[in-house]
DNA sequence: ACTTTATGCGTTTTT
DNA sequence: CGCATAAAGT
């Protein structure tokens, strides 16, 4: 038996070896969640509950992972029974296994992002008269996912956007969103919010799923509580309804994703909805120094909903007060970030002890061009998935439609990869093969190749070729070399047609990458089982569940506030601490100023020994436009005693007033463009 | 009629 | 960069 008592403080050790029955844990920023949450785990399991029987929900995949990876360190081999994900694959996983009683085959497709839009914009373009009038693809899908989020109508969210957004008829959107009902219904498709909808409807509407569900989950744990939002929140309650062991851990200072639905709301009420709820908190903290803490009890002391929380430090005082620089613009901003990083790399941390943490993706694109440039080595989680990548995406299709002959998104992507295809050729061609197309077949491998226009047709045998001895390969559990067939005989000249070389390198690269990873994906059955997995749930699967490999080697890490949630470093640089950037401009117009104050205490909670805070005095803008901009409210409002300031001014910008434009500058933004690499 | 190529423009945060 | 739109090419 394990002595908790030695391993966990008197909060911890409460919550951990609770007895049965409904419990809240708030924990403040860096008091030992995670910690307390896996000992739970371990307390559950040793105390004989199978560990079959315990759901432990996190809300990103590197939560569950750091979860399950921790526990597996105290309880072993039973770690591989929990059910643990996030809410999203957990609902993924029950839809496949009892979903039938809904309507949805097992092997229901999951739409991402870019799916979801490309249906809905096929809808506007053959339903509405004049597309040109009508709202963009973007905003409706937006519009449409606000509403099953929040359990409302579509046509309710439509009007409340009618405030901000001209144009828009409630009406007229409904219409759309329920043609995208049906398509999805034809595909036999769920997009990401369906996954929960559904989820929650399985335990609504099927009685018998409910009932078998909430008899078997005898504890619910649930992780980040403060971001559920409507449905995750129902669908908890419903679970745990039975045996009443439901706990939730979180912290009301850390709601950061209202504007994906989460309402706080459900953890301040969460001792109402469950009568008897003990409330344990956590306020020790053991990550950061007392400056660090000090700064981050400023920013929450005037929080309006809150429950009474302070941090109280456990550590003791090392190295000087958190700092804040006053540069001139960002590219300073990058250099001044460069330097403090080589000098504490000189006084001993290593680069993987380091964060620039930043409010979105597009304030990092000096930091990176600098850290480029002098050569240190970093890694960053980009704005665009790994697996929502062009030619990942290709390669997937390619694989889908192997398993899968009616598979009608994956086939319209593939002849689109031939030359003289778009939509409207991929369309007929579908018509023409009746809805499918089994590679397997001789017959419609020919009838597809004779389909093909004269500029695709030289292409056609070799794929065709390669399309033949797949399955083969799939029986022999040779997954890798179906795609590598495919990229060989075909995918790389494409990508070259398409692409410059060096592009075209990258994502090479990347696809050997995805067939390594395929190839090493945990499996019962053989290759065609393995495949048929992996590609149910990539949808589900993130920037940072790929490259693992990429851990070992010693780098700056660089990534959104929203991603470092539930991390730590010993130092962490926030960049672009200016108004209208942090907190950003689309926040404070939205009325969300206070979750952009939440957003700061998260971050400033990251950091363990030393905390740098930059505020450039210019930013510009893509056309060379140049504009002063005011020091973040936040750093304002920090008592001058907390930090140290330190000015650094190369280039001031009273010496320069000439250069100032007129117009001012588009929302956010201090340079354009994006990096897909990472 | 449909596809390819050229051009301009907007960019929060994510499962 | 990716998307939408317009113009040019098949």
């Amino acid at each position: 038996m394990t002595d908790f008592s030695k391993l966990l403080n008197p909060g911890q050790l409460t919550a951990a070896t609770a007895s049965d029955g409904p419990l809240l844990v708030l924990a403040a920023a860096g008091t030992g969640k995670t910690r307390t949450l896996v000992h739970r785990v371990a307390y559950l399991v040793e105390q004989g509950v199978s560990p079959d029987r315990i759901l432990l929900l996190t809300f990103t995949n590197r939560a569950a992972r750091e979860m399950r990876d921790r526990a597996g360190l105290l309880v072993g081999d039973a770690v591989h029974s929990i059910w643990s994900g996030t809410f999203h694959s957990i609902c993924a996983r029950l839809l496949r296994r009892y979903g039938s009683s809904l309507g949805y085959s097992p092997s229901f497709l999951i739409l991402d992002e870019e799916d979801q839009k490309k249906l809905i914009g096929d809808i506007i373009k053959s339903s509405v008269a004049d597309p040109k009038e009508f709202p963009k693809k973007d905003i409706i899908a937006k519009i449409i996912s606000e509403a099953a989020n929040e359990g409302v109508s579509v046509a309710f969210v439509a009007s409340r956007w009618l405030t901000k957004t001209a144009q828009i008829d409630p009406e007229a959107i409904d219409a759309i969103a329920k043609k995208y009902v049906a398509r999805k219904q034809e595909l036999g498709a769920m997009d990401f919010d369906d996954l929960l909808v559904n989820g929650l409807r399985l335990l609504k509407e099927c009685d018998g799923v409910r009932e078998m569900l909430q008899e078997h989950f005898l504890h619910v744990l649930v992780d980040e509580y403060q971001d559920t939002n409507t449905l995750q929140a129902e669908f908890t309650d419903i679970l745990a309804a039975k045996h009443r062991n439901i706990l939730a851990v979180g912290d009301d200072f850390q709601c950061i994703y209202t504007w994906r639905g989460a309402r706080i709301e459900n953890i301040l009420d969460f001792p109402s909805r469950w009568s008897g709820c003990r409330i344990v908190k956590l306020e020790e903290n053991y990550r950061s120094v007392p400056g660090i803490l000090d700064i981050a009890n400023v920013v929450m002391k005037d929080a309006p909903k809150q429950f009474e929380k302070h941090l109280k430090a456990r550590r003791d005082a090392i190295g000087g007060k958190p700092c804040v620089h006053r540069v001139y613009d960002s590219r300073e901003q990058a250099s001044e970030i460069m330097r403090v990083v080589a000098e504490m790399r000189s006084s001993g941390y290593h680069l993987s002890d380091m964060a620039v943490l930043y409010r979105s993706h597009f304030q990092s694109i000096d930091i990176q061009m600098t850290l480029a440039r002098a050569g240190v080595p970093f890694r960053i989680t980009s704005g665009v998935g790994v697996f929502e990548q062009i030619h990942v995406k290709d390669i997937l299709s390619y694989l889908r439609l192997i398993l899968n002959p009616r598979d009608e998104l994956s086939f319209m992507r593939f002849v689109r990869l031939f030359p003289g295809v778009g939509e409207k050729g991929a369309e007929k061609m579908w018509s023409k093969l009746g809805s499918m197309f089994d590679a397997s077949r001789r017959e419609d491998r020919e009838t597809l190749g004779s389909l093909f226009g004269a500029k695709a047709k030289p292409y056609w045998p070799a794929v065709s070729k390669c399309l033949e001895i797949a399955n083969e390969h799939l029986d022999n559990d040779e997954v890798g070399d179906v795609i590598e067939d495919f990229v060989d005989l075909y995918y790389e000249d494409h990508l070259r047609r398409e692409w410059d070389e060096k592009d075209a390198e990258d994502r090479l690269e990347d696809i050997a990458e995805l067939a390594g990873q395929i190839a090493a994906a945990e499996s019962t059955g053989g290759g065609r089982q393995k495949l048929e997995a992996f590609l149910q749930d990539v949808a589900l699967l993130t920037n940072l569940d790929a490259k693992r490999n990429d851990t070992n080697t010693d780098k700056l890490t660089l990534s959104t506030i929203h991603q470092a949630k539930g991390m730590e470093w010993p130092v962490v640089f926030v960049p672009w601490l200016s108004e209208g950037l942090f907190p950003s401009a689309k926040a404070a117009e939205e009325n969300r100023a206070d979750e952009e104050r939440r957003l700061f205490y998260v971050v400033v909670t990251r950091a363990k020994d030393f905390l740098h805070l930059y505020s450039p005095t210019i930013r510009k803008t893509s056309d060379g436009g140049m504009f002063p901009v005011e020091e973040s409210i936040f750093l304002k409002e920090i008592p001058p005693q907390l930090v140290e300031k330190r000015r650094n001014l190369f280039n001031p910008a009273y010496q320069s007033t000439g250069g100032f434009s007129r117009t001012p500058p588009f929302r956010g933004g201090a340079s354009s463009g994006w990096t897909r690499r990472w």
